[in-house]
DNA sequence: AACCTTTACAACCGCCACGGT
DNA sequence: CACCGTGGCGGTTGTAAAGGT
């Protein structure tokens, strides 16, 4: 058996609403507030709608101090910085960004930053029996998506600040073939782990107070024990072996090299990735 | 002008966590 | 301790507008 649904659906209002819907709800709600239940407060005021959708359109729309749209530079760092970290945590994300909700934040994500910074990935027809050995070998292609679409941010950005590191370490090379050619029955190959980065040069990539200025808010949860979550998920690959993922990452807001996607377009390091998007 | 495709964004859905009983 | 109701969240869908052919 099913729960039961929130609310009746049969005589419930679904699709946009109207001015006179947000009027009622608004002032109502400025008036005598939610009462700390949204299931009731429809009925309460004489709307035809189900509690959750009063809920979202006060949160996302009504409430006051809510901004739409125009999303600034340092916001488009935060998110992706923030992204790249935790990953879709939009409420997370949203908590760091004042007067912005996490559906727009997760919207403005999904239509536009993503495919400003990734570009678009032309999906390569499999190669016929191409498999990699190895007994440590690690299957990227288990990640999540959200886990792949950040290492290949990260990788990214990496390439934006030090595009000359990218061609001198094999194993992002390597990294950058897999991604172009993933399919469900290939493995990558080990990577010779020689060349890690110094130790000094290794950033855990917590977003700090110097770079980012928000990791002391208290809304932040902790990114965990210094590393990302996509790297959790790759449960058979020595911390170590990892270490060249953690080049210092540095949030540009102070100079030129932005999130610009037309800096990614001189370097041509990813040839299989239309960067030339532009908003 | 008509049609098709892409983009942007509002809204819905379903799952999960949590607090109250 | 189990159950229930609710809020919160992230993923997904629907659709209008814009752009392209």
């Amino acid at each position: 058996m099913g729960r039961a649904p929130c609310c009746d659906k049969a005589n419930v209002k679904k699709g946009p609403w109207s001015p006179e819907e947000d009027f009622k709800l608004k002032s109502y709600i400025d008036q005598f507030g939610t009462g700390n239940n949204w299931i009731a407060l429809p009925q309460k005021i004489g709307l035809k709608r189900c509690g959750k959708s009063c809920r979202l359109r006060w949160l996302n729309y009504l409430r006051p101090n809510i901004k739409h749209g125009g999303f600034t530079e340092e916001e488009d760092n935060i998110i992706c910085s923030l992204y790249i970290s935790i990953g879709s945590r939009w409420s997370i994300i949203a908590a760091q960004l004042p007067g912005r909700t996490d559906n727009d934040i997760k919207n403005y994500w999904n239509t536009r930053l993503k495919k400003k910074l990734l570009g678009r990935h032309r999906k390569p027809a499999p190669i016929p029996g191409q498999e990699a050995a190895g007994e440590d070998a690690f299957d990227l292609y288990n990640l999540s998506s959200s886990a792949l679409e950040r290492l290949q941010l990260h990788m990214q950005l990496q390439s934006l600040q030090n595009p000359l590191s990218l061609f001198n370490n094999h194993l992002q090379q390597k990294m950058i073939q897999t991604l172009d050619s993933l399919n469900p029955h290939q493995l990558i190959a080990p990577p010779a782990f020689g060349q890690a980065p110094m130790a000094e040069q290794i950033n855990p990539l917590l977003l700090d107070e110097k770079s980012c200025g928000f990791a002391a808010e208290e809304n932040l949860q902790p990114v965990g024990d210094d590393e990302f979550d996509c790297f959790k998920e790759m449960g058979g690959v020595e911390r170590e072996n990892l270490a060249w993922w953690c080049n210092e990452f540095e949030v540009k807001s102070t100079s030129s090299s932005s999130w610009d996607s037309t800096a990614v377009i001189d370097h041509q390091i990813y040839g299989d990735y239309d960067m030339g998007f532009s908003m």
